[in-house]
RNA sequence: GCCCAGAUAGCUCAGUAGGUAGAGCAGGGGACUGAAAAUCCCCGUGUCGGUGGUUCGAUUCCGCCUCUGGGCA
C-alpha cells in the first residue's frame, strides 16, 4: 500500500485459461482499461484461430493491441514494449488502471523487466542470408562464426537453435559489438511500476481438455474459412502471422497434406504443448500470485478473489 | 463348448536362447532479450494379465484361471 509506482495489473496463464473472461470481469470492478499481451490477436482478420474477443465481449472495457496492424505488417517485443508503455501512460492520465492480458511471456516481461530493445534493429535481409547459410553448410557454420565473434553467447545457445544463433550474429553486424555487450541483466526489475501479476492455473487433465474442445470449437465457428480468406487476401503461409497455431496447421490440410482430422488432431497437440511452454515460462517467474481457477465455485467469487488481491496491492 | 492367437509404458507394438525390459507416438521437465502461438535442449513414466509349479533366479519354460481377437461347431 501507499506505493508511489504506477501500478500495473498483469493477468496472464497458458492458452485457454480463462484469461479473456476474467479480465473483463475484473476490468469492470476496478475501472480498468484492458492492454493485450498477446503475439496474435494483434492482428487484423485473425479471429477465430487467436480465439480473439469480440466487440460484444468487451462490453464496454477499452482494449489496447488488439487488431492494431495488418497480418503483413512486422510486429516484435520492441515494437510491444514501446506502445504497451504509451497505453499504459495514457489509461493512467484517464485516472484508470491499467491491465496487462496475454500468454506472451517476452512480451509480459519487456514490461516486467528492464528490457533495452534500443540498440539492434532487425534486419531481415541478413537473416535470410544467414538462414540459408545454416541450410547450405549446416549450423555448425554459422555457429562456429558466432563463436568467433562472441564466445559468450555463443556458450549460452544450442548450436541447433538458429534462430538465436542468427539472432545473436545480426546484433554483432548491426552494432559492430557482441550481444553479451548488451544482455547483461535480463532480470533486472523494473522499478518503474507497482506491479501486481496474477497467474492463471489449473489441473493439467482440466487445461488439455478445454484446449481440445476448443479448437472443434473453432472448427465449428468457421476456422477453416477464415485461413483460406486470409489465403485469398494475399496472406501468405511465410508470414509470421501465418505461422500461429490454427492457421499453420490448417494450411497443411488445404495444401492437401494432411487429412482434416489428422490436422485437428495436431493442432490440439501443438496447443497442448504451447501451453505447456507458457507455464514453464511463467512458473520461473518470481512473484506471479497463482489461481488455481478449478477452486472457485464460479466466476463471481473467482473474480471477488482476484479483485481482492489485487486492492490489497494498490 | 472346442481349437488357435494374443495379453509388456497412456496408445501401437518389439524383446528377453531364464539374470526384473525398449522403440515410435502421446506425455513430462527445462531454456528463452527486436520472429516468441516462434525457436531449441533434456527425460521412459512399467506389479511384463492373475495364480501355482520347475529353478539359485520366471516377464521369459510348464499347468490352471481371467480377458480380448479369430476360427470350428
Amino acid at each position: 500500500m501507499g506505493d508511489r509506482k504506477q501500478p500495473l495489473i498483469i493477468i496472464a496463464g497458458p492458452t485457454a485459461s480463462g484469461k479473456t473472461s476474467l479480465s473483463i470481469e475484473v476490468a469492470k470492478e476496478i475501472n480498468g482499461e484492458i492492454i493485450s499481451a498477446d503475439s496474435m490477436q494483434i492482428y487484423k482478420y485473425m479471429n477465430i484461430g487467436t480465439a480473439k474477443i469480440s466487440k460484444s465481449e468487451m462490453d464496454g472495457i477499452k482494449h489496447y493491441l488488439v487488431d492494431e496492424i495488418f497480418p503483413d505488417e512486422s510486429f516484435s517485443v520492441s515494437d510491444f514494449q514501446s506502445k504497451a508503455i504509451k497505453y499504459i501512460d495514457l489509461i493512467q492520465e484517464k485516472g484508470r488502471l491499467p491491465i496487462i492480458v496475454g500468454g506472451t511471456g517476452l512480451y509480459i516481461n519487456s514490461l516486467v523487466y528492464d528490457l533495452d530493445f534500443t540498440q539492434a534493429v532487425s534486419n531481415w535481409e541478413l537473416r535470410d542470408e544467414y538462414l540459408e547459410k545454416a541450410k547450405k553448410y549446416g549450423n555448425q557454420y554459422i555457429y562456429a562464426e558466432l563463436r568467433k565473434l562472441d564466445l559468450e553467447s555463443a556458450n549460452r545457445i544450442h548450436v541447433n537453435d538458429t534462430k538465436r544463433i542468427i539472432r545473436a550474429l545480426e546484433i554483432y553486424y548491426e552494432t559492430g559489438k557482441p550481444m553479451s555487450n548488451f544482455y547483461k541483466d535480463f532480470r533486472k526489475e523494473n522499478d518503474i511500476y507497482n506491479i501486481i501479476f496474477i497467474g492463471l492455473t489449473m489441473d493439467r487433465d482440466k487445461l488439455y481438455e478445454r484446449i481440445n474442445k476448443r479448437v472443434d470449437t473453432m472448427i465449428e465457428l468457421g476456422l477453416i474459412e477464415e485461413v483460406k480468406s486470409l489465403l485469398s487476401m494475399g496472406y501468405t503461409e511465410d508470414l509470421v502471422s501465418m505461422q500461429g497455431l490454427g492457421y499453420k496447421e490448417i494450411i497443411e490440410y488445404l495444401k492437401g497434406n494432411y487429412s482434416l482430422d489428422e490436422s485437428i488432431d495436431i493442432l490440439k497437440r501443438d496447443s497442448r504443448r504451447y501451453a505447456k511452454r507458457q507455464l514453464t515460462w511463467f512458473r520461473r517467474e518470481k512473484g506471479i500470485e497463482w489461481v488455481n481457477t478449478q477452486e472457485f465455485e464460479n466466476r463471481v467469487i473467482l473474480t471477488d478473489y482476484v479483485v481482492n488481491i489485487i486492492k490489497k496491492k494498490l
